[in-house]
RNA sequence: GUGGGUGUAGCUCAGUUGGUUAGAGCGUCGGACUGUGGCUCCGAAGGUCGCGGGUUCGAGCCCCGUCACCCACCCCA
């Protein structure tokens, strides 16, 4: 308990070394298999002119309606911190035309998100995501691409299989689902007794909802609902049957889930989320979809677009749940103990000399005992110590203790590098 | 926004029907070994008992308020 009432904002937490390395080489696993599907990375501001999410993410969404950070700047401009990657990255994509003449364009980013919400396991109201966009591209397999990599993605941190669903729906397109809509909300409006008051206003709204209610009465009313899959044009369900193929040929396992309703306006068609055990009620670790007419929301040429973002934090906790350790690199593989005060620059000369090398070494900067500096030397990891006293100084040399087998040597101060580097590698 | 739970050392937690100087383990620092780590032993530092008020001779403990954190609803990654 801090003594002070200096603290983080309510939903923000500081990531501390350990959680800060885990970032990084989550960060890092991304980077290897996104780049390896052919994306590139993006880095977009972290706050945007609020109606870029007002329009792509859409009015009627609980992000935008009540979840935005979103304030006036000093020039009068509304502005908004990013709830979400999708949004900004088509935007630039729009701005910066990577997608004319129908070019194609994979990116992939990462970063912190913002959402005011009331904070709980798995969710805060700064959080991390990473996620990919492949935009202008129109066929399945490109569908069945971003799974693949998604689930390759998870594979990779460690996370096992069968702690795992991938669930995938279809959303139909702006021919089908209007229609479609408005079957279900018929279907509320008939069938208005038997559900929740939240339902019957989403028939107004956005009805389609309505089917990730989680009041049971609610779930099993919604069961009985007209299925988009029965509605869908024709067009749509080729394109939603190329994709279960796709994943069937390369053998990927997924649940069809028609209750699978994203809540962001923009998607249509290919939707899907990965669900992992461990977590609390937040269990959804990766999401995303089709969204082929976001670029037309900001006024730019009609250009197909699918992607998906995970967060940073429920990976963090499914790879815990799942036991999985982050690996941990050594602080110091060689520390370099001071005998005395007096030959404390000699000791910095050698470390000096030793990172230039390539290798990483630490010293004392706190006036400590020899004793204490071993001591440090091995809660650091360090494999070996080098001792530098006045009497090997003297004789232009300097001791190295291998601290495993807690052997040692003389070294001439010029070859201490060299040895060490070659000492370290040999294992 | 609505519920429920929890706030005692850096961390994890004890604290008996209110009773005197609030404890343990881990961690940190020091010593046993004055130029040598891991194990062991000894010692030390470290606490506005979340905050404010009330009851009482007396409050970490009881009452009221407040804040923070956690969990759930909702929603999403």
């Amino acid at each position: 308990m801090s003594s002070s009432n200096v603290r983080a904002p309510k939903g923000t937490a500081d990531m501390l070394p350990e959680v800060a390395r885990a970032w990084e080489h989550v960060t890092r696993t991304a980077e290897a298999i996104f780049s390896r599907y052919g994306y590139q990375p993006i880095y977009t501001p972290i706050f945007e002119h609020t109606d870029v999410f007002v329009r792509g993410i859409g009015e009627a969404t609980d992000i935008v309606g009540k979840e935005m950070y979103t304030f006036e700047d000093k020039g009068g401009r509304s502005i908004t911190l990013r709830p979400e990657g999708t949004a900004s990255v088509v935007r630039a994509a729009l701005e910066h035309g990577l997608t004319v003449n129908g070019q194609g364009c994979k990116l992939y980013y990462s970063g912190p998100m913002f959402r005011y919400e009331r904070p709980q396991a798995g969710r805060m109201r700064q959080f991390w995501q990473i996620g990919v966009e492949a935009l202008g591209m129109a066929e399945p397999t490109i569908d069945a691409e971003v799974i693949v990599a998604l689930m390759e993605f998870f594979a990779a941190v460690g996370i096992p299989r069968d702690r795992m669903r991938l669930l995938i729906n279809s959303m139909g397109d702006e021919r089908c689902r209007p229609a479609y809509r408005e079957k279900v909300a018929s279907f509320i409006r008939e069938n208005a007794s038997d559900l929740c008051e939240e339902c019957v206003r989403r028939a107004e709204t956005n009805p389609l909802r309505a089917f990730d209610c989680k009041n049971p009465g609610c779930a099993s009313v919604m069961s009985r609902a007209p299925l988009l899959r029965d509605e869908m044009c024709d067009d749509c369900a080729a394109h939603y049957a190329a994709v279960k193929s796709l994943l069937d040929d390369v053998g990927v396992i997924y649940e069809e889930d028609t209750s699978l309703v994203r809540g962001l306006d923009y998607y249509t068609r290919t939707v899907f989320e990965v669900q992992a055990e461990g977590l609390g009620a937040q269990n959804a670790i990766g999401g995303g979809g089709r969204y082929d007419r976001l670029m037309e929301m900001y006024g730019g040429q009609p250009t197909p677009g699918l992607g998906f973002a995970l967060g940073f934090e429920r990976t963090l906790l499914a790879m815990r749940a799942a036991g999985i350790d982050v690996p941990v690199p050594p602080s110091a593989e060689v520390f370099v103990a001071r005998v005395a005060p007096e030959v404390a620059g000699d000791a910095f000369a050698v470390v000096t000399r030793l990172r230039e090398a390539g290798i990483a070494a630490d010293m004392d900067h706190q006036g400590r005992s020899l004793k204490a500096q071993f001591k440090l030397a091995d809660r650091l990891g360090a494999r070996f110590v080098v001792i530098a006293g006045p009497d090997e100084l003297a004789a232009g040399q300097v001791t190295v203790r291998d601290m495993a087998s807690a052997t040692e040597s003389r070294v001439a101060l010029a070859d201490a590098a060299r040895e060490l580097g070659s000492r370290l590698h040999d294992r």
